[in-house]
DNA sequence: CATCTTTTTAACGAACTTTTTACGCTCTCC
DNA sequence: GGAGAGCGTAAAAAGTTCGTTAAAAAGATG
C-alpha cells in the first residue's frame, strides 16, 4: 500500500471523534486556520486513514463507540510516531496519566475554549517539524554506496571521505535518482523536475549534467557502477536494493 | 565559560517558581522519580541557570517576582528549544495561548496533580529526545571555536578576547546560524526569518550583512572557517560537529 | 535638531553555473 | 557498409551568484 498523496502544503491533521458536533465544530475551526482535515468516526477507520495518508496531527477522543481510545492510541504508537492530541469529557487524573504514558502528546479535557486546542494543536505541529522525524518524511535521506556517502539533509556528499561539492542542479538531480534508487526515471521527468516544464526535450543538458556528476562521484561509465542509462529511457541509481 | 558538568544520567529538570512551597512539593515528587533538579526563585536567576547548565525540561511558574513569566520564556525561546511546562493560578484561554505561541511545550493550572504534572514531564522528555535536538545532546548556548566565543543568553561575542559589537540583524543571523551549526539555512529562510517573508528574494541584503560578519568574526572568505556559503543555497556555520 | 548607528541601495569585478556549440563514439537498421 | 539516432566528452560563451566597496536613506540617541 502506497502512500496516497495530498497537499503537502497545508498541514494535515486527522480528527477521530464519534460525535459529529465536535466533528463539525473543529473542522470549521481547524480549516478557517488553513489545515488540511480528515475525519473518522471510530477507532478502525481513524487507524486506517492514519496509515494510509500519514497525517501531521492526530486528535483522537478517548470514547469511541468501536474501541477503547487508549487501545487506538497504543495501535498507533506501534508504528507511528506521529503526534496525538487526547480529548475527553472525563477529568480523571488517572486517565490521564495513563493516556500520556501511551504515548499521547496532550491531553485537554472537554469543555475546551476552541483558542486553547489551536494553541496547542500549533505547539504539536511546532515542536514535531523541529526534529526531522524518520517516519514524518518516509525514509532515512543518508546512503552509503561503496566509496560513497551522501547526506541529502545536510547536503554533503563524501567520495573516499573528500567532500564533493556540487551545484544546485547536480545536487538536484542526484536527489531524484537517489529517492528513485534501483527504479529508472525519465529523462523527460527530470528534466520537467529540475529544468520545468518547458525543456522536456533538452535531453543534451541532462547528458552533460550526468557526465559532470559521474565524473565527480567517481564514476566510471562504462563500468556503470552508481549512475546506470537505460538507453533511450532514462537513469538510474544503483547501489539500494 | 564553559558548561559546567553534571549528572548526565539522570534527566535535569530546572523549576523556576517564587512559592517555596510549590518547590518543595515538585522537589519531593520530582526526585522520588528520579530527577535531577535545579531551582530558581526568579526570572533571571533561572535564565542564568538556564544558560549555565542547559536542564533538559524547565517547569516555569508564570507569576513571578521580578519579571513577567512570558518575558522568561521569550528570553529563553532568543536562544534555546529546551522544552518548558508553563505553570498557572491563572485559567484565561488567551493567557494559555500567548503562553503556548511564545514557545511554551506545554500549560498546566494550578492547582494541579502530581501524578499528572508528572506524566506530563515524561511526555515532554520522551518527544524532546525523539528528535536529536542540538541543545538535548549536550550542547549550550555558548559556543566556543576557534578564536571564538559566543554568549546567546548574554548577547556578547568575543574574538580572541576581545568584545565585537553586532549590529541586532547581525546577531540575528549569527543566532540563526549557531542554532543550527552545521545544517544548512537557506537564504530564503534567514531571510523570512529576520527581514520578514517580504524580502525572501533580497539575497543581496544577506550577502552584505555576511560580508560584514565574517569581517567583524575574522573570518576569511576564501579559507571558509566559520561561515560557510553553500553556492545558490545559503550558509552554514562550521566548528561544531 | 544635530549626531551617530544601522539599514538599504547601487555598482563592479571575480568566481562559478549553466547553456551553447562542436566533435567522437557506438549501435541499429536499411 | 553507410546513415542516423542516442550517448559521452570537451571547450567556449553567456548568464548568475557572490563578495566588496561606497554612498544614500532611515532610524535611534542625546
Amino acid at each position: 500500500m502506497t502512500v496516497l498523496t495530498r497537499d503537502r502544503e497545508k498541514p494535515c491533521i486527522l480528527i477521530i471523534d464519534d460525535e459529529s458536533q465536535i466533528r463539525h465544530f473543529l473542522r470549521i475551526s481547524l480549516k478557517t486556520d488553513g489545515y488540511e482535515l480528515l475525519e473518522a468516526e471510530n477507532g478502525e477507520t481513524g487507524l486506517g486513514l492514519c496509515a494510509r495518508y500519514s497525517p501531521d496531527l492526530v486528535i483522537l477522543d478517548l470514547g469511541l463507540p468501536d474501541m477503547d481510545g487508549s487501545e487506538v492510541l497504543a495501535g498507533l504508537r506501534e508504528w507511528s510516531s506521529v503526534p496525538v492530541i487526547v480529548l475527553s469529557v472525563r477529568d480523571r487524573e488517572q486517565e490521564k496519566v495513563q493516556a500520556l504514558d501511551l504515548g499521547a502528546n496532550d491531553y485537554v479535557t472537554k469543555p475546551f475554549g476552541v483558542d486553547e486546542l489551536l494553541a496547542r494543536v500549533r505547539t504539536q505541529l511546532r515542536s514535531y517539524n523541529k526534529g526531522d522525524h524518520p517516519s514524518a518524511s518516509g525514509m532515512s535521506a543518508i546512503f552509503d554506496v561503496g566509496a560513497l556517502h551522501i547526506d541529502l539533509p545536510m547536503r554533503q556528499i563524501l567520495v573516499d571521505g573528500e567532500p564533493v561539492k556540487l551545484t544546485p542542479k547536480e545536487f538536484a538531480v542526484l536527489k531524484v535518482l537517489l529517492l528513485a534508487s534501483g527504479k529508472i526515471v525519465t529523462q523527460s521527468q527530470l528534466l520537467k523536475d529540475i529544468w520545468g516544464p518547458t525543456h522536456t526535450s533538452d535531453t543534451h543538458y541532462l547528458r552533460i549534467l550526468i557526465g559532470r556528476l559521474r565524473q565527480k562521484l567517481g564514476d566510471d561509465p562504462t563500468e556503470q557502477c552508481y549512475i546506470q542509462t537505460e538507453p533511450g529511457v532514462g537513469y538510474r541509481f544503483l547501489g539500494i536494493s
